[in-house]
DNA sequence: GTATAAAGTTAGATTGATCTAACAAATTTT
DNA sequence: AAAATTTGTTAGATCAATCTAACTTTATAC
């Protein structure tokens, strides 16, 4: 145990951009972490040598099953976090992504209890992505992404693949939140946007770049 | 603004134990942050280039104007925290401390500001220790230590000073909480141990330690 | 008022996390 | 399959924060 916030933060981009087969290249991982891949490559070795990844020149860099449990416990952290911050602190969902960064690497078992037994013990983040349990365990539910529905179909916003502040601003601008319902109601051949109807709302446009960041649930 | 964590720390200490003067050696602080002095010295040119810290070598060290600003506005962080953790967490005074000392790190101005709400802006933390104001003042009322008074004396437990989590368990196992009426029975004249009855406790006694480290308010 | 002790500084090493420059391996293009 | 591109590694530098050892200044004791 006991790893310093770089390390934390190296193994929790590990988990997040990780792939069906769990696989993460270093340049990727550069890219996400905005750090050189030098400096990656290097923090690979030494994290492999803790055993949190598997690490090999060359081989594309996986995190062993003790890495991916340290990995959820983070991404459990930020997520209670990130629900705190929303339901008992009343803040924005476009507000609390930065916050649950810094909040993610408090050393306090204590804490984190007592936030997930005020919240009742939540599943999900207010931005409807699962919180791993307390063996850092996540399971996502099979949603679609809003631009593979097709017209005619009416399907349930589920969560937001992207916590970016501008990104939920745009939603909160159209009245857009988890459990709306959506009616679609054309496809734009051209630029795959596409024509939604939900609450007092007839018509809005959405691009395709913004329907493939929000996951929708099928049939009610 | 933007200092790192560590500097954040010295400035902490140096706030914390100036003395009236608002003097402190370089050898104190070594000592209460368990750094050794040369990097104490070190930090404190830095501090210095800074405009935080007044430095000049062998000279006592004082904080600037803008230092003591930083310093306090450090503390409303922590002393905030204290305050959110015990109120609306219902944790123990004697859990928060560790907590609080991560806590005040934490840079957003919205999380604060909503937990200084939410707790109707208090002006002291669990502790009795006053809130610095938002820019970073902050004034001690004048109260006595318990070791200070007189036999036949009734006062008013307004703070402790320090915030260990074995004393508060000490006061915790003795059902002592601020605002506590005592009245002082018996002074030992050999070691200034005292006697004292309150609540449905009719003669607890109290080493000078303790006494040294409770602050009362004469007559309610 | 000198000697001793305590406090403070300087110099130089170490560690963790980062970088750039140069090189090597793997992949893609043609 | 050779060339070009992308990806990954090695080597060596830098910076912040720490340390130890040795030295200097200030304070204290006799």
């Amino acid at each position: 145990m006991s790893n310093s916030l770089t390390e934390e933060n190296y193994l929790k981009a590990l988990f997040n951009i990780a792939n069906e087969s769990g696989e993460v290249n270093v340049a990727e991982l550069s890219k996400s972490l905005e750090i050189k891949m030098p400096t990656v490559t290097s923090m690979m070795k030494k994290l492999g040598e803790k055993k949190l990844v598997h690490y090999e020149s060359y081989k594309p860099l996986r995190l062993t099953e003790k890495g991916k449990k340290e990995a959820g416990l983070i991404i459990r952290k930020h997520r209670l976090t990130e629900m705190f911050l929303v339901d008992k602190m009343k803040m924005g969902w476009e507000d609390v992504h930065d916050i649950a960064e810094q909040i993610e690497h408090i050393q306090s078992a204590a804490f984190f209890e007592k936030m997930d037994e005020m919240l009742g013990y939540p599943k999900i983040d207010p931005h409807g992505s699962p919180i791993p349990d307390k063996n850092g365990k996540v399971v996502w539910k099979d949603y679609s992404k809003l631009s593979d529905c097709e017209v005619g179909e009416t399907v349930k916003l589920a969560a937001v693949i992207n916590t970016s502040s501008d990104f939920l601003k745009f939603l909160n601008a159209r009245e857009m939140r988890l459990g709306l319902k959506i009616k679609i109601k054309a496809i734009e051949p051209f630029d795959k946007s596409i024509i939604i109807s939900y609450g007092k709302r007839p018509a809005e446009s959405l691009s395709n770049i913004v329907c493939e960041r929000l996951l929708v649930e099928k049939e009610g």
